[in-house]
DNA sequence: ATCCTGACCCAAG
DNA sequence: GCTTGGGCCAGGA
């Protein structure tokens, strides 16, 4: 017999199921509502966009948008830009021409973080 | 099928 | 603050 999936292997199959074009679409549309001057994580928009656990497609999907996105406002977990050299230089530039502060190397997310519409239960 | 890699995440130490 | 290991997914060699 063969050994029962776990929760976490559950969830992992369920999300596979969907056609990654679908995901694609789906994680584009929750790029696109974040406003100037607001980032979310790589993390953050995956889940967002109904496929936690996915944050490495948003990598793939911001690769292949080129500019048909705000990619400058998808950051790392913390607020971390991970892109590197002339392109991290160009993100930062173009946040904090949107009035996006840092502090050292990272996103002042108290002040910058995008909440979606999924987290607005708290209170 | 296996191995590698990437704009990743996060709990530990 | 930091590095690290283990956990992620998908596409390409």
């Amino acid at each position: 017999m063969r050994p029962r999936a776990s929760p976490r292997e559950i969830t992992r199959r369920l999300l596979r199921a969907p056609v990654s074009e679908q995901r694609g679409a789906a994680i584009r549309r929750v790029i696109r509502q974040i406003p100037r001057g607001k980032v979310a994580t790589y993390a953050q928009v995956a889940a967002a966009a109904g496929y936690p656990l996915y944050h490495r497609q948003v990598v793939q999907v911001l690769r292949k948008s080129g500019d048909s996105l705000p990619w400058q406002r998808v950051v790392g977990a913390g607020g971390a830009v991970r892109l590197k050299r002339d392109l991290a230089h160009e993100q930062r530039i173009r946040l904090e021409l949107e009035g996006v502060r840092f502090r050292g190397k990272r996103v002042v997310m108290e002040e910058h973080q995008h909440l979606f519409r999924t987290w607005e239960f708290d209170e």
